[in-house]
DNA sequence: TGTACATCAGTGAACGCGCGTTCACTGATGTAC
DNA sequence: TGTACATCAGTGAACGCGCGTTCACTGATGTAC
């Protein structure tokens, strides 16, 4: 059970009803996806889950991409949350060290990911399974990879050797990064401390470090 | 259709049928795979493309993750031919640097992977579906990794840091590997160089570069 | 070598399971007067 | 404020689609004598 915060308060009973159950049906369908995987969720388990009745789904959300969606847009929020408390004061871009600025997009993207795995994964499993969901997603994932992107680019550009481009950079790096998070156990400072030195050393190749 | 080698002359007229037609559903299976994808792909989709009866299919298979496993095993075969063609003479371990070391196994890994992607991509697939069969899968993956696994463990003992611990960064760097291999369009050799640059940089980091 | 029978790879229509989706129904909430 | 009716969120049994899997059948190949 999820509690609704006070910008619904002037709905009437009914509506509250409406929006308690799909933050239920919502909060239940990651409870499942990640016990069992998204592809392996039938649409009961999520109600079941829920404490609902099969045909109450139906009033919420079109299917079980649709749950899966509105799941994505929440992360949305949490990755700009994550994002805007950064340990550092952002001081001028030149003057910061790409060890440095690479902590900090690892930060970020690690924060972000640790804490919305099972939806992530879920994604992937949907992606896979569904061309057209996984379209529907490219830019989610692009919202996602943007900063690495821009910062990329510009690295690029003082002349650093990427070794391909920004885009495709971007989702080696995270690649890379999900591989680690998923294995890892530790302190997430420390494992976020080692994912920085490995990602700046190769970005750093060929480029004065500065 | 799939010619049988020489290993198969002793076989009736009938047992040469057999292992034709299971030859035939194997290549439609990786035809049909690589089309529509492992989990979108129906039992009749593979029987019609190999131009067979459906009920035949299970003749030969137990199922479309039996096809998929025997695919899997000729990737083995794939593997070993590309590492033991090396571009390079072996020389003692000690004298050759970390990056020409880089470059052997982001070589043999690169030319594996691009010529059975479509089948790592349906392994991927069916791992997700189905945890039993990603248990089963784990050996071969394994087996994919073990040579980066052995080298990157002697890398740690000659003081390098790895980001975390070889079997871990093993996996990060084929997701790299993957991640880039799969957006690559021109020539594989400059790929490998780009990448091989940029892997060998991060596994330096803090390690006198010999 | 020839004949009669046995075996087996292949066939494809049909069966039936699993699960997504519907829909008539309930009872609580909202509205009109 | 009270009453009568309308609406709507939720229910769960049942329907039906899609597809994996079976199995009686065919005809070619193999074997026995």
């Amino acid at each position: 059970m999820i509690n609704i915060d006070a910008t619904t308060s002037r709905l009437t009973q009914r509506q509250l009803q409406a929006v308690q159950t799909t933050a239920d049906l919502k909060a239940a369908a990651r409870v499942v996806f990640a016990r069992q995987g998204y592809l392996n969720t039938k649409i009961t388990d999520i109600t079941s889950e829920a404490g609902r009745a099969a045909g109450s789904f139906y009033n919420h959300f079109e299917g079980k991409e649709e749950v899966l969606a509105a799941l994505a847009v929440d992360i949305g929020a949490d990755a700009d949350e994550f994002a805007s408390s950064p340990p550092d004061p952002p001081a001028n871009t030149s003057t910061v060290s790409i060890h440095d600025s690479t902590r900090t997009h690892v930060a970020v993207f690690w924060h972000t990911y640790a804490a919305n795995r099972d939806v992530f994964a879920a994604i992937e499993q949907a992606s896979l399974a569904n061309s057209a969901f996984a379209e529907q997603m490219r830019a989610f994932r692009a919202e996602q990879l943007q900063p690495w992107i821009s910062w990329l680019t510009e690295l690029a550009g003082r002349g650093a050797r990427l070794p391909a481009d920004p885009a495709v950079t971007a989702a080696m790096i995270a690649a890379t990064a999900e591989t680690m998070i998923q294995s890892w156990h530790g302190d997430p400072e420390i494992g976020i401390d080692s994912l920085t030195d490995f990602v700046a050393a190769g970005l750093s190749a060929g480029l004065d470090p500065r």
